[in-house]
DNA sequence: TCTGGGGTCCTAGGACCC
DNA sequence: TCTGGGGTCCTAGGACCC
């Protein structure tokens, strides 16, 4: 073995959400489920089990689609928080295999195995052992497809050819034959618009690409272009880092049942939003410094987003709602809304600031981890500020998410 | 009853300061 | 009198990922 070749492993949970579901209620194994939500509510599905995938129900189809499809399929709305516990479980057991694990989404990680495995051969032993503690300490629905390469591009490509529960290996040698067989888009980073702007360039196959001049691709995609053409070589020199995965931002968005300009609804479905997000930022100790409200007109007739920076840090809906109404008030003059949503960034940690900066929204800051506890226990909507009452129409919106969980939880 | 919701990163232009 | 230039912050928007 070469001194400077990585052992790099991708794993990727197998169809996570519907698994932890299935793992969570006995009801739901062997049958066909998605997670997402009811039709009716311009949904979609978010995940699909193995049983539903066969049946044609695909991740991102329409719930009405996936009905229309597969009649008997169960749906079920998610339950994020049990995802990031699963998420955290399979995160500590691939630390016990090496030090360096980077978590790329909810259910997909690269572990740098380079030094932990001696060659390719010890690396699938290790692999397999992995697969079992997975399954013995997590539930026996819960399996993962783990690719070995040597860089984490192509372990990602390794990880997608055998599913579910599936090892496969790259090894050096056979880079080339792999990537000769594989479209450009399904390289990491080349999506739908880039494979367009590759064809119009008369690029269609990822030889084509990888044999590309630099200077063309760097002309058309700037400092992306080399990254494109490394990709189709199956170059990726990227280290795995270790990233303990704190939240850059935290968001919410819905797609109303219906179409409107009603500036009631708007407005308690964007306090909806926000309340929900502030309890998340109050939870994990953050507070923001930046918005972004964002919404999407009606028949998808285009969409705004517009940021702005925040008097000071805040977790408080109050000043997230004084400043996003305006926009979605605004945006509705124009045309009736689809869909909107609320994103905050620059997320600080609050025992990192004085609270000499909170300025005059420092009261509410420090009585709204208060107005938690007691929603928390009794239910959302016992108690919020006066100045957000509008109780009909916060209850109309209220159960929007997750009041439609149709099986009850086993554990 | 076509077309969700959660994120990350990058670019580019303008404002503003020195 | 010529209009500079670098650095940083802010904002809008686009592309990607699952």
């Amino acid at each position: 073995m070469p001194q400077n070749q990585r052992i790099i492993f991708h794993i990727d949970m197998n169809a996570f959400f519907a698994s932890v579901e299935q793992q969570a209620n006995p009801l739901l194994r062997g049958k066909p489920i998605g997670v997402g939500g009811k039709p009716g509510t311009r949904s979609i599905i978010a995940a699909a089990s193995y049983e539903a995938k066969r049946r044609g129900v695909k991740t991102a189809m329409s719930s009405y689609e996936a009905l229309r499809l597969c009649p008997e399929l169960t749906i079920v709305s998610g339950d994020s928080e049990a995802y990031a516990e699963t998420n955290r479980r399979f995160v500590a057991i691939f630390k016990r295999y090496t030090h360096l694990v980077e978590v790329f989404s909810i259910d997909e990680c690269w572990l740098d195995m380079t030094g932990y495995a001696k060659s390719y051969e010890e690396a699938k032993q290790l692999a397999r052992r992995i697969k079992s503690d997975v399954r013995r300490e997590l539930g026996e629905q819960i399996t993962c497809s783990i690719g070995i390469a040597p860089n984490k591009l192509l372990a990602k490509l390794a990880s997608d050819k055998e599913k579910p529960n599936g090892l496969f290996l790259i090894r050096p040698s056979g880079v080339r034959h792999l990537l000769n067989q594989i479209e450009p888009n399904e390289l990491l980073g080349i999506g739908p618009r880039i494979d367009e702007h590759l064809k119009r360039l008369g690029i269609r196959t990822t030889t084509a690409l990888a044999e590309s001049s630099l200077e063309l691709l760097q002309k058309e995609f700037g400092i992306l272009g080399l990254v494109y053409k490394n990709a189709a070589r199956g170059i990726d020199e990227s280290p795995v880092i270790s990233i303990e995965s704190r939240a850059k931002s935290i968001g919410h968005s819905y797609t109303l049942p219906k179409d409107t300009d009603d500036e009631k609804i708007l407005r308690s479905t964007l306090f909806t939003l926000i309340q929900k997000i502030c309890r998340r930022l109050r939870r994990h100790d953050c507070l923001t410094r930046r918005l972004t409200t964002w919404c999407r007109y009606k028949n998808f007739e285009g969409s705004l987003a517009m940021q702005c920076t925040l008097d000071g840090p805040t977790w408080d809906e109050i000043s997230l709602l004084e400043a996003s109404w305006p926009i979605i008030r605004d945006a509705s003059k124009t045309l009736p809304i689809r869909a909107l949503g609320v994103s905050t960034h620059d997320l600080i940690h609050s025992k990192s600031i004085p609270l000499s900066v909170f300025k005059k929204s420092t009261k509410r800051i420090l009585v709204t981890p208060a107005l938690d506890k007691i929603n928390n226990r009794f239910g959302d909507w016992t108690i919020q500020p006066f100045a957000t009452l509008d109780t009909r129409l916060t209850r109309h919106v209220s159960g929007f998410k997750h009041a439609q969980k149709i099986t009850p939880r086993s554990q």
